[in-house]
DNA sequence: AACTTATGCAACCGCGGGGCG
DNA sequence: TCGCCCCGCGGTTGCATAAGT
């Protein structure tokens, strides 16, 4: 017994998708919106899996994509995105307008890792390499993205979460958090059109008298987490179960997400990431609010 | 010009998580 | 609480094209 196929595959085309092919999606969800993918194709007169046309329209057919070459900003900003949050895709292309999971995912592994290749910085610890082959320069610092599950302590009090909240040193009010349900945090027409102007200006020019902070370490806390006289024993080394890791993962995101935000990579009244069922929505608010 | 190799990208696959009955 | 179903994610594959010999 195993999971059930998500499609009959005896009646389903694979492979590159015809001009006819692409127009009948594009008609069916200009008509009925994104979703139901399971039913989509039949529903849409096509003889592919609901998999297959959520990928193609959301990687090619999506009309707000932006087509062509990165610029060095978005390549900076990946890179940054990438020391923060690992292979985490999806969200990187979050914080990125136009731009899907599938296409950083591979210009990362086609151009981006080349890149900190030659510059000597390491593609998954974003260390220089010669240190990182040498290992960490604080034993105690627990790498969140390269570290195995298995490797994080008992319990949350344990750790400490040094998180560099990404800020623009100058601008104060950018700080805020505002709600991203359409319900709670509706504003004005004037005040969507200042705040997009205002987005569009940070995301154009970071470096306008503000500066991007996105460092992140996560590391153990110097008051409550056991030594570790060796980094080499086993016993010494932190442990962690899989319910402390996704303590840190919701903690870390939670605080990341919300930086749609502040970012200004909004780019409809709504924050797009918040909307989507990846998990931004819950995270939406601060934690302690 | 013909062939081989490298590269880039679209598409596929399997799995995990969340919603729901 | 459990199991089913669906969606979405990340890793991988395969094809088309470019570059090199």
């Amino acid at each position: 017994m195993g999971r059930s196929p998500c499609c009959e595959k005896a009646h389903t085309n694979k492979g590159a998708w015809t001009k006819d092919e692409d127009q009948r999606l594009i008609d069916y969800i200009r008509v009925h919106g994104e979703g139901c993918w399971r039913s989509l194709p039949k529903a849409a007169g096509l003889l592919r899996c609901g998999k297959s046309c959520r990928l193609r329209w959301i990687n090619y057919l999506r009309p707000d994509l932006k087509r062509g070459n990165f610029t060095e900003e978005e390549d900076e900003l990946i890179i940054k995105l990438h020391s923060l949050l690992g292979n985490k895709w999806s969200l990187i292309a979050g914080r990125l307008p136009g731009r899907t999971d599938n296409e950083i995912k591979n210009y990362w592994n086609t151009h981006i890792k080349r890149k900190l290749v030659s510059r000597g910085i390491d593609t998954q610890t974003h260390r220089p390499l010669n240190e990182t082959a040498a290992g960490s320069a604080n034993p105690t610092e627990l790498d969140f993205r390269t570290a195995p599950k298995s490797d994080f302590i008992k319990t949350p009090s344990h750790l400490e979460l040094k998180y560099n909240e990404i800020r623009f040193k100058s601008n104060a009010d950018s700080l805020e958090e505002p709600n991203c349900t359409a319900s709670s945090g509706m504003t004005t027409d004037e005040e969507q059109q200042q705040r997009q102007l205002h987005n569009k200006k940070q995301y154009d020019n970071p470096s306008d008298g503000q500066e991007l902070n996105l460092e992140l370490s996560i590391g153990i806390s110097s008051v409550d987490s056991p030594r570790v006289s060796s980094a080499n024993s086993v016993e010494s080394k932190p442990k962690l179960d899989n319910n402390n890791f996704q303590f840190l993962e919701q903690a870390m995101v939670a605080k990341a997400v919300c930086l749609c935000w502040q970012l200004g990579f909004r780019t409809s009244e709504i924050c797009r990431n918040c909307q989507n069922s990846n998990g931004f929505y819950r995270f939406c608010r601060p934690l302690d609010s």
